[in-house]
DNA sequence: CTGGGGAAGGGGCCC
DNA sequence: AGGGCCCCTTCCCCA
C-alpha cells in the first residue's frame, strides 16, 4: 500500500521540530546568526554537509556546528526552507545569490531549480515552448508544493514566470523530471545539431570529477560578493543519477555526463521556424547584457587553476566550470549556456551566436564563397565555372560538370557575372542534383519569392546584413 | 558499419 | 571591450 502523503508529512513533522527546536544537532552560524537543523536532514540534502558530517559522524554527542560567511542569513533561510519543505522562495534578486550558496552547498536541487528559473525569467529556453521540459506557475496541485513547478507539462507560461520572478517573487517546488529515456524524445529533427554546449561541453567542460579538494575557493570577501566556484551539474537528469549514487559519490561528487544534454535551447533552423516566432529573429542582446550584468555575483576569480595556466585571474562561468581569462570571453562563453542567438541568417533563418560564424555561415551557403566546383571537388574560377542558384544556396559548378549535368542549357537570362537559378527541384530533370540540408527550406522560400536572400524587416537585421554585405 | 567531408560551434588570442 | 582570425572538435550526411 502507497502511501503518498506520507513524505510530505514527514518532512513537515521535521520542519515542526526545526521550528521548535527540537532534537536539532547541527548548528550553523551565517553571518552571526544561528540556524538550527537536524543532521540527518542536512547530510541527505547537501553534498557539503554529507562531506562535513561523514568527518565527524563519531562523534555525536555533541551538536555539530558550521560557519559560514560566503552568503547571507537570508540566503540560507531560503535554503533551509527549502530542505525542509521542498519550497524554494526565490525572486529575481535572490536567485543568484541562492545559487551561488547552493553550488557551495553542493546541493544540486536547488541549483537546478534556480537554473530554471533564470533560464525561464530569461525565455530562452525553447524547448520549454514545445513543452518539453516546461515551468507553470499555474501548477498548485500535483506535487502539493507551490506556485512554482519544474514539472513535464505543456501549459508553460513564461509571461507568469516573469511576474511572479519580478514582482512578487515566488515558491519554487521542485519536481523531479521523469526518467532520462523521456528526454531521449526531445523533438530533434534529423538535421538539428544538438545544442553545442550539449555535446561540447560534456567532455569540455565537465572535464573531471570535481573533489571539494579540488575546488579553488575564495572568500566572498576577496571578490566583488559572490561565491568562487559554482559547480552546477549540465542537466537535471544528474539529479537522478547522483540520487542513486552511493554516499562515496556525494562525498566526492562527480558531475555526470548527460544522455541528451539538458534543457537549455533549441532554435529556429528553418524559415518557417522563424516565421513562426517573430520575436526569435530579434536579436537578444538585452539578455546576454542582462545576464552579464549578475555576473558580478556569481563569477568566480580564481588564481593558478592549472599548472599551465599561472595567469593570477580567471574568471569562473556560473553555470560550469570552464574558466576564462578575459571578462568578455566570459561573456561570449555564456551565450552557450543562454542559447542566446544574436545573429540570424536572413537567407535561411538559422541563427548564429557569434557574427564571424554568421559571417562564415553566409559566404559558404548562401554566396558560394568556396571556389571549389561542388561536384567534382576542383577548383573553379569565375571563368571556369558558374555560381548555381540553388533555392537559398549558393554553390560553384565547373563547365564540364554542368554540362555533364544538363544544366548548361538552364536559365540564362543573367549575365555571367549572375548565378544560374535552378528551377524548383520539382520541375527539375532528375539527373543529378545536390541535397542538403537547407532544400526544405529552400522549396519554401522558392514559393514566397525568387530573391535568393530575402531582406528582413528588422532594422537590427538590415544591420547585421550590411555587415555581411 | 565505417570513413571522409562539410558545416557549425567554441576557445584562445591578437588587434 | 569588441571584432576578427585561427584552430580544433563535434556532429551530421553520404558514399
Amino acid at each position: 500500500m502507497d502511501f503518498s502523503s506520507h513524505h510530505t508529512r514527514l518532512l513537515q513533522q521535521l520542519d515542526e521540530q526545526r521550528k521548535r527546536d527540537l532534537f536539532c544537532d547541527c548548528h550553523i552560524t551565517v553571518e552571526g546568526q544561528t540556524f538550527k537543523a537536524h543532521r540527518n536532514v542536512l547530510f541527505a540534502s547537501s553534498g557539503y554537509f554529507k562531506m562535513l558530517l561523514s568527518q565527524n559522524c563519531k562523534d555525536v554527542s555533541k551538536p555539530a556546528t558550521a560557519t559560514f560567511d560566503v552568503f547571507s542569513a537570508d540566503t540560507f533561510t531560503a535554503i533551509l526552507d527549502f530542505v525542509y519543505s521542498g519550497k524554494l522562495p526565490l525572486s529575481g534578486q535572490n536567485v543568484i545569490e541562492v545559487m551561488s550558496a547552493a553550488s557551495y552547498l553542493q546541493m544540486t536541487d536547488v541549483i537546478s531549480v534556480c537554473k530554471m528559473f533564470i533560464k525561464s525569467s530569461l525565455d530562452i529556453n525553447e524547448k520549454d515552448r514545445d513543452g518539453f521540459f516546461s515551468l507553470s506557475d499555474k501548477d498548485n496541485g500535483s506535487n502539493g508544493t507551490g506556485l512554482y513547478a519544474a514539472g513535464w507539462r505543456t501549459e508553460y507560461s513564461p509571461s507568469h514566470i516573469h511576474e511572479a520572478a519580478e514582482h512578487s517573487g515566488f515558491i519554487a517546488g521542485y519536481n523531479y523530471p521523469p526518467p532520462i529515456t523521456s528526454r531521449l524524445q526531445r523533438p530533434f529533427t534529423k538535421h538539428t545539431r544538438k545544442p553545442e554546449h550539449v555535446r561540447k561541453h560534456r567532455k569540455r567542460l565537465m572535464p573531471d570529477p570535481i573533489t571539494p579538494a579540488c575546488i579553488t575557493s575564495v572568500p566572498l570577501g576577496d571578490l566583488v560578493g559572490g561565491t568562487a566556484e559554482c559547480i552546477v551539474h549540465e542537466d537535471d537528469s544528474t539529479l537522478q543519477e547522483e540520487d542513486s549514487q552511493p554516499p562515496e559519490d556525494m562525498v566526492c561528487p562527480k558531475v555526470e555526463e548527460d544522455e541528451e544534454g539538458d534543457t537549455a535551447q533549441s532554435w529556429p533552423e528553418s524559415p518557417q521556424h522563424a516565421e513562426s516566432g517573430e520575436q526569435d529573429s530579434i536579436p537578444r542582446v538585452s539578455k546576454a547584457d542582462e545576464l552579464y550584468k549578475a555576473m558580478p555575483t556569481i563569477l568566480g576569480v580564481m588564481s593558478g587553476w592549472t599548472e599551465d595556466d599561472l595567469s593570477p585571474v580567471r574568471f569562473k562561468c556560473p553555470f560550469c566550470t570552464h574558466t576564462v581569462k578575459r571578462k568578455a570571453d566570459l561573456k561570449r562563453h555564456l551565450r552557450c549556456h543562454t542559447g542566446e542567438r544574436p545573429y540570424p541568417c536572413e537567407a535561411c533563418g538559422k541563427r548564429f551566436t557569434r557574427l564571424e560564424h554568421l559571417r562564415n555561415h553566409f559566404q559558404t551557403i548562401h554566396e558560394a564563397g568556396k571556389l571549389i566546383c561542388r561536384r567534382c571537388k576542383l577548383p573553379v574560377t569565375e571563368l571556369t565555372g558558374r555560381v548555381i542558384q540553388d533555392g537559398t544556396r549558393r554553390y560553384r559548378l565547373c563547365h564540364q560538370c554542368l554540362s555533364e549535368a544538363g544544366l548548361d542549357s538552364v536559365n540564362f537570362d543573367f549575365g555571367d557575372d549572375q548565378p544560374l537559378v535552378l528551377p524548383p527541384e520539382n520541375e527539375r530533370e532528375q539527373a543529378w542534383h545536390f541535397k542538403d540540408d537547407v532544400k526544405d527550406e529552400n522549396s519554401k522560400e522558392r514559393q514566397e519569392s525568387d530573391l535568393p536572400i530575402q531582406g528582413v524587416e528588422d532594422s537590427e537585421e538590415e544591420d547585421v546584413k550590411s555587415q555581411i554585405t
